[in-house]
DNA sequence: AGAATTATTGACATCATGTCAATAGACCGT
DNA sequence: ACGGTCTATTGACATGATGTCAATAATTCT
């Protein structure tokens, strides 16, 4: 439209020149199974994302990285966003081991389990984790269901943790609650290990404590009169 | 580079053809003061970032929303960042009015009008605000800043309403704190307003529930022994 | 070995961004 | 009114990023 280049369209497409000359001294190709170079593509993209935001990391930045053509990273992941959407989907979600494991004590000492829990594995697991819910840029409807699944998988096994699985009735509400409070565990675990402003048994405190309040309080004080509709027994 | 159709490269810019032909039936150019000018770009871009994300507002859409040549937006706000940033600057701060006509009764009635006022000021104000803290595209420093110092205006009247302003000792963890339960109100009123999965009342319950608790329990706990160092009384 | 398969490449074509000289509105003094 | 000055505004670059696709070369199979 605005450059009238347009130039030979009839012709299939000009063979590579090929030209520059002899590749130093590595072979030139390393053919690899698509598995391998997927996978390896994916761990170049995923230390590089970490590095920098999303837009200021290049396609050619990773195809680099990966020492790879940069037309293969779209070949293995459609477009860069793609592949930035796996990247997320891995890193947003925590470590589902060892939450069968649970005392069956009080509700406190379960709870407390369960912040040491979580507290430990981000300790150990660090930080791409807790940046994710941090920075809001443009809110991207794909990467907000990837961050909310995520989400609903903590909520879920907290909920199991609590002992507040199977209730039919405010399921819903009690879910929403628990996201809730899944935001206050990033944002504490956030100024403990990224802004340092708090000590580990300050923030244990903190979310143990409000844990505790919300399951206690919060949570019955919408059992009897829950929806809108329906009415109470 | 790639595309050798450089042209007369010794003629100083070859003069815009303006050729296509009159423009329909407005004056062709309205120029506006300065300020005017800027604040109606700046008007036409809230307007497109509130409506999709980032990436997919071009500088061009939000030049030929406001009716004027791309070059001026960079002209006005040097690059399209500069331009976001100060959209989400705008956005990323409640409005401050009647902070200080807050009761002077129990802790329970201040926090209660607190979260009341808050939720009221949200009811109206709506989306734009709890749209930020959502989805975690590449978390970009400036922008941080930017959110962190908006969030700091809003605990910092926060702390002043719930009486815990001047205590010059663990004033920056009890600041830590109001900044994580901030984000429990941000995700709270999400759910209310976005979501729909929680009714007011509970959103309500929720967050003054907690906010006591947080104010009775964890912010007395960090004041005897608070620092690393610093041995108890 | 040679044929067949397919992972990989590199060159487009398109689009977005930032820069800058040139242009044309508006305002002024006369 | 009129010409001159100021500057808001434009449009054409230059650069870089993205996605597509036929051509190529590294494997595997026979």
């Amino acid at each position: 439209m605005t450059s009238t280049k347009a130039a030979t369209d009839t012709s299939p497409r000009s063979a590579p020149k090929e030209g520059s000359g002899v590749v130093p001294a590595e072979q030139r190709r390393q053919r690899l199974s698509p598995d391998e170079r997927r996978e390896q593509i994916f761990a170049c993209a995923q230390k590089l994302f970490a590095l920098r935001p999303y837009e200021e990391v290049s396609a050619t930045d990773i195809a680099a990285a990966a020492g790879v053509a940069r037309g293969l990273v779209n070949h293995y992941f459609g477009n860069k966003r793609g592949l930035y959407l796996e990247v997320v989907r891995l890193n947003s979600t925590v470590s589902e081991v060892a939450v069968a494991t649970l005392p069956d004590g009080t509700l406190q000492e379960r709870i407390d389990a369960s912040v040491t829990w979580f507290l430990d594995t981000l300790e150990h697991t660090g930080g791409t984790w807790l940046a994710l819910g941090s920075g809001g840029m443009g809110r991207d409807p794909d990467l907000e269901r990837i961050l909310v699944e995520a989400e609903n998988d903590s909520v879920e096994r907290l909920m199991e943790a609590m002992g507040l699985a199977g209730r039919g009735e405010g399921q819903e509400q009690v879910r929403a609650m628990m996201r809730v409070y899944a935001q206050l565990a990033r944002s504490g675990a956030r100024e403990w290990l990224l802004r340092k402003t708090l000590s580990r048994r300050q923030v244990h405190t903190l979310l143990s404590g409000t844990l505790l309040g919300i399951v206690r309080d919060a949570v019955p004080a919408l059992t009897p009169a829950t929806g809108p509709h329906r009415g109470p027994a």
